[in-house]
DNA sequence: CCATACTAAGTGCATAATGTCAATAGATAA
DNA sequence: TTATCTATTGACATTATGCACTTAGTATGG
C-alpha cells in the first residue's frame, strides 16, 4: 500500500497535506462515484491540473485503506466498466479526522497570514538587515 | 539540492500546505535569525511536533536556492557557533508567493469545509449508500 | 471496415519531500 | 569528568507526487 500505517485512526503521515484525499471522501460521502467522474468533480473544488493516474491511484490506496470500498458498474457506459466507489464507515471517520484537521490548518493559515499583514503595515514592505 | 528546480519564480511542487517555509521566510523577514531560535519561534505558528533536523535543512536548502543567507555569528554563545540567516531579495519574492499561494489554499479549504457543514446540514450527517 | 477520438482505468519509474536517528562539538554547571 | 544544554549536520529510509505510457471498450464518420 502506498501512504502511511494508520496509527489510533488518526491520519498518520498524511496530516497537513493536500486537499485531494479529504475533497474525494467528501464527494462519496454524497454517494457513491466512479472515478471518471470525480475526476471531474475535483474540478470545482480547484484541483484541476492533476494527472488522473493519481486520482485512481488515491482511490485505489483509500480501498486498501478501508477507507471506500468499489464494485464494476453494472450499467452500460460509453467505454469499458466503471468502478463506484462508495464511502465505508471508516472512510467517514477519517473524513471527520480530515475536517478537523483543515480547521486547524485554516486557523494556521490564517494567523501566519494576519501577522503577515499586520507586519507589512507596521514595517512597510520592508524586511530588516538589522 | 533538495527540492524542484524553480522554473520562472514560481513555488514549483512546494504548493499547498506545508507551513513551515513559508513560516520561516516570513520571521527571518522580520529579521536575521538562527536555526536555533527559529526552531522556537515556529512553535508559536504551530509547528512544534517537528525533529530539529527538518528545519536545519530546509535553511540549508534555501539557502541553495539563494533565498537566504548565511553567515558564522561572532558573538559568543552558550554553545557551538551559530549561523545567522538573512533573507534576500529572492528570498522575499518567494515569500510573496507563498502567501499568495496560501491564500488560495485558504480559499479551497473554506469552500471545503463550508460545503461539508453544509451538506451535514442539509442531509443530516449520513453518507449516503444510494 | 478502418481510423480516430473519447471514455475508463491502471502500471512503472523517477524524483521530490519528509521523517528518524545518530553524530559532532562547544559551553556550563554540578 | 560527567552530564546537560546549545547548535548544527549527516546518513538512511520511507512516503508522496508527477509523468509517460499501456490497455481496452465504445462511438462516429468516411
Amino acid at each position: 500500500m502506498r501512504g502511511q500505517g494508520r496509527h489510533g485512526g488518526g491520519l498518520g503521515r498524511r496530516r497537513g497535506r493536500n486537499l485531494l484525499r479529504p475533497t474525494l471522501l467528501f464527494l462519496m460521502h454524497q454517494g457513491p462515484a466512479h472515478g471518471y467522474d470525480l475526476v471531474d468533480k475535483l474540478r470545482s473544488f480547484g484541483i484541476e491540473d492533476i494527472d488522473p493516474s493519481l486520482i485512481y491511484r488515491a482511490l485505489r490506496d483509500m480501498e486498501e485503506e478501508g477507507s471506500i470500498q468499489s464494485t464494476w458498474d453494472e450499467e452500460k457506459t460509453q467505454g469499458p466498466p466503471r468502478r463506484v466507489y462508495t464511502l465505508t464507515s471508516e472512510g467517514n471517520d477519517s473524513l471527520q479526522f480530515y475536517i478537523e484537521d483543515l480547521q486547524t490548518t485554516r486557523n494556521r493559515i490564517d494567523q501566519l497570514l494576519k501577522e503577515y499583514t499586520q507586519h507589512m503595515r507596521d514595517d512597510d514592505g520592508q524586511f530588516h538587515k538589522k
